[in-house]
DNA sequence: CATAATTTTCATTATTTACTGAAACTTCGA
DNA sequence: TCGAAGTTTCAGTAAATAATGAAAATTATG
């Protein structure tokens, strides 16, 4: 029995550093530390786990936890499960890589680019008659961003709405 | 010349907008306020502005003026540069739409993916071995987590070391 | 070389963002 | 319908991040 238990310790090692380091990359790519961890923890869980499961493992407030269970069921990222004979509300993670890609695709396109298209579009159409060069060089440097990021916005939709199957058959013709 | 007064005015107020709106969009990815108003600025000047130029345009202290634009010209989206007769440093930023696309895909990647990479890779080797359904689940997790980010990373540098031209066939190939 | 102009650094302060913990609220079962 | 179990909210606090401003360092010029 001595063996398995090295092999667990090793494992909730590994875990356990998986789920510190990608909290702290969580804060890199713009969502807070606890959210990030807490989906971490749930990708990699065997089980379901409720609120007090994640405030036990991670040593953070109800309230924490709470708003960031929450938070991730938003995203679509985790979802809410009924446990039978569970009175509690318990979380599973959304586990298929590409349908996680395509969630957190659609949710910075929405937080990131659709905001910056709407500016930039604004800023076109507001000095797309005045004259002058400096008038026309502003115009046309903002329509010029704002075409190119509407263009990158659709190929995300495009690519984000493909089965994994044809999207990996592209990606293979790309990188061939 | 009232005329040319009211278009001046409305040139400017649609500017300053655009500073002020893309300085708080920076926030939502994850790059600080001033550093966006700085990229904003100098990519709709018509000419390339020195420290205090910027610290007048955006009330910004000096220490805050530099820091920023000595990030800006670290990411590789604005350069220094010398104009005859001056003694102090001026900068211009690329204004071409694919270059900065570039620029902030390999940035990006560099801070966001690539150490998402190093974790997921190390966490697969440490638990290959390990017996098991739960060690086995979550080596299995991180090693699909790792492949797919992995394989996002060379998609990414393939395209980001494309030519505008060849990049705009291939996604005119995929949107058609 | 002296000094004036400019850049750079960094300790301090301000602002923003995240977290806590307890109270208010809701739901379910006896 | 009451109370126990659980969820949600939020005012207060802590932590992280950004900005200031002045002093130190560097660089150009007479």
């Amino acid at each position: 029995m001595k063996i398995m238990k090295v092999a667990e310790d090793s494992l909730k090692r590994s875990r356990d550093e998986f789920v510190a380091q990608w909290g702290a990359l969580g804060t890199q790519w713009g969502i807070n530390r606890t959210m990030a961890q807490i989906h971490a923890l749930l990708m990699t869980s065997p089980e379901p786990m409720c609120t007090d499961d994640v405030m036990a493992e991670l040593e953070a407030s109800r309230g924490n936890a709470h708003t960031n269970l929450k938070e991730l069921v938003n995203w679509g990222l985790i979802r809410m499960i009924v446990v039978k004979g569970e009175r509690r509300d318990f979380y599973e993670a959304e586990k298929d890589v590409w349908k996680m890609f395509t969630i957190i695709t659609r949710e910075r396109k929405r937080r990131e680019i659709e905001p910056a298209l709407e500016i930039l579009n604004r800023c076109a159409e507001e000095t797309k008659g005045i004259k002058g060069v400096e008038a026309e060089a502003f115009h046309n440097q903002v329509k010029q961003l704002g075409e190119f990021v509407g263009f990158a916005s659709k190929m995300s939709d495009k690519i984000s709405s493909m089965k994994h199957g044809l999207a990996l058959q592209l990606a293979t013709k790309i990188l061939g």
